[in-house]
DNA sequence: TATAATGTTTGAAC
DNA sequence: AGTTCAAACATTAT
């Protein structure tokens, strides 16, 4: 369910109930539910990965982690997380971790590093990478501070795309593939969103979960990579490491 | 059926 | 006190 993009369709799926006044609510969440009821939603936002909907006086911010999931007018047989209710329909969501967030959400969030966001700022992630010289680019590409709303899926794809070995160092990026991560980090985020939308994400992969580099033919290597320890997918031969 | 996986937080251990 | 690490959580496709 996560990485941005997914997050994107969510607020697309949902924005019906804006404006709208929640009648009930139900779940197993244990945040103060009925802080919720009676409530107008004033707008539905996102930042990287969190599902923000916001209220007069707080937000409430939703993560779907690895597999939290939300239904619209439908249930599923599981238990629901946080169901809200409204005159025209109701959503309903699970498995996912959930707070309420009392301060002023724009004081919390630095909308200008999410990848998804129109106030996505390239120069400031340049600049947060470069104070981090000995960061893995692997593990960048997952720093929600940074590139708030790449996932793993996100993080091997552009690396494949721009030829670059995820257990490269920031610092030793030479400026043309620094410009190309950030670059493509929105904008692969965006390619994702589109196939996404159109159930055709995983035809697309390049190299998550890939077995061959389509560039050389070589076998892609497969490997925990980071601090992180995430898996990557990429080709030694056509992805430079750049280290040294 | 067992396993692995689009992720983050927490608290113990160093 | 700062960093590191495993555990916990929860679902579903393969």
């Amino acid at each position: 369910m996560p990485e941005g993009p997914s997050i994107v369709i969510l607020k697309d799926a949902v924005k019906m109930f804006t404006g709208q006044k929640i009648i009930a609510v139900t779940g197993n969440s244990k945040i103060d539910q009925q802080r919720l009821l009676n409530n107008k939603i004033i707008a539905f936002k996102s930042w990287g990965k969190h599902f923000l909907i916001c209220f007069k006086d707080f937000t409430v911010r939703i993560h779907f982690l690895l597999f939290g999931s939300y239904l619209v007018n439908e249930k599923k047989d599981r238990p629901v997380r946080l169901g809200l209710t409204f005159k025209t329909g109701e959503i309903n969501f699970y498995a996912c971790a959930i707070r309420i967030i009392e301060e002023d959400i724009n004081a919390v969030y630095d909308w200008s590093a999410d990848v998804m966001n129109d106030e996505w700022d390239e120069k400031k992630a340049i600049t947060k990478l470069k104070k981090l010289p000995g960061l893995m680019v692997c593990d960048a590409l997952l720093t929600q501070e940074i590139f708030a709303g790449v996932g793993n899926i996100i993080k091997n794809e552009v690396l494949y795309r721009i030829c670059v070995h995820p257990e490269s160092k920031t610092g030793k990026l030479p400026a043309a593939k620094m410009n190309a991560l950030v670059k493509q980090a929105r904008v692969y985020s965006f390619e994702f969103l589109e196939w996404k939308k159109n159930y055709e994400l995983k035809k697309h992969w390049l190299a998550h979960t890939k077995k061959t580099c389509h560039r050389c033919e070589l076998p892609l290597i497969k490997k925990i990579t980071g601090v992180k320890k995430r898996r990557s997918f990429y080709c030694e031969h056509c992805q430079l490491l750049y280290d040294k």
